[in-house]
DNA sequence: ATGTGGTATTGAACATGTTCAAAATAGCCA
DNA sequence: TGGCTATTTTGAACATGTTCAATACCACAT
């Protein structure tokens, strides 16, 4: 009846306050970051008690995962817009994909550095291996699978299945990089992800060619193994 | 005078606490996992006041340093063993060397979690990339420098001085990889390293090859943006 | 209006890493 | 031996993530 009249105020407080303290947390983690934030401050600055914060997240990490789930949907449109502007070479966007990721993550630092923290535990559920974070992970590999097939190279039939999630990994290494990346303006890892895009753009041209055979099979044997049964 | 006749006793008293810390702390890592220990625990097993561990070790984290530290020195005639055992050539000593660490850190696979936790972050003391963890990154390098030497691949002039660190680093992910690998025997690290040694010995071979110049060419340039200026 | 059940909010209490001022002890010299 | 200084040891206090019982609030049925 009045849901169209009196949307939030009324109906939605719990809403409210939930938001309030995710911003309030990404405000601070952002400007002192997230070792220095306490959740008192959190709560404080959100204007709600201490507990308050425990009554919507489970635990102070639990804020960088629903930050970690938000950033995706709000990257999708972005992706979108870069992959529209881009050629459809492989090594172009790579790059572009690679870069919207960093470019939204840039003012985050500090709470993508809380998140990837614990490495690349798949037991820790902040991990971007982790099981509970498979939903967030098949959206990125699937935009990987779309640039392979727009890119129009001929992928053997025994790597094909596998080279989604192997871009994905490339795309993850050069976040990890990028994270504890201290050159001006992460320089460094814009070279690695110039290079590195071309590199794999190369190879994977090269990996069609007969005499690699042997080696693509050493590679998919590899790449089985870590991905696991 | 009786420095020799009562040489721990008296004299050595404070590091036979520093000891005892240690060793409780160790063994209660071992066997009831780093988190789930408390400092008052360990202090309680090593019959001293909580105050004390802080004492001689400025942090709990500092407990898991000093048994990295221990354990670098503790492997090293294990090495050289296993060497010596092993013939020469790359792929087996690959695989002995990082087979000791793996023996070794076997029953501590709880504080080598806690160690690399902090991912590959040279920021954090922990982390064998660390600034302060550079001896011991070193004398592990110098391991990889003399089994290249021994192996007796003529590897290209400009490859050549990265490659005792690209085997480090293989032996990094190795062990990461272990670290979170619960299949049974962890038997798909073994299999990892295996494979990957045996790889990782045919891809230097091939570097030598004269084709390969062009992609080594690049491999080098990736090597030095990832190790920095 | 009033009670009622579920939802939201509070703030004190707890667990654990860490700090620190005070107390105990050790080594040593006169 | 007695006293003095530096080292070692102690345990209470603190900071912060987390839990929880108590309270306040709200929408609705009577």
């Amino acid at each position: 009846m009045f849901k169209n009249n009196v949307p939030s105020k009324v109906s939605h407080k719990a809403e409210v306050t939930e938001r309030k303290i995710l911003d309030a947390a990404l405000e601070m983690f952002r400007t002192q970051g997230f070792d220095e934030t306490t959740v008192r401050d959190i709560a404080a600055a959100a204007e709600v008690a201490t507990g308050a914060a425990y009554y919507y997240y489970p635990s102070k990490d639990a804020i960088v995962l629903a930050f970690y789930q938000q950033s995706c949907a709000e990257m999708q449109p972005r992706i979108e817009d870069a992959l529209a502007k881009s050629s459809k070479n492989l090594e172009d966007r790579l790059q572009a994909l690679i870069d919207v990721k960093l470019e939204y993550f840039g003012t985050y630092r500090s709470v993508l550095r809380a998140l990837l923290k614990s490495g690349a535990d798949p037991a820790n559920p902040l991990s971007p291996f982790a099981e509970n974070n498979k939903p967030i992970r098949e959206i990125d590999v699937a935009w990987f699978r779309r640039i392979l097939i727009d890119c129009g190279i001929r992928v053997p039939k025994d790597l094909e299945p596998h080279m989604p999630e192997v871009l994905w990994m490339f795309q993850m290494g050069v976040i990890y990089f990028w994270i504890s990346d201290d050159s001006r303006g992460q320089q460094r890892t814009t070279r690695l992800l110039e290079l590195g895009s071309k590199t794999v753009a190369t190879l994977l041209k090269i990996a069609g060619l007969p005499l690699t055979r042997p080696l693509r099979k050493v590679a998919v044997e590899l790449i089985e193994i870590v991905k696991g049964a």
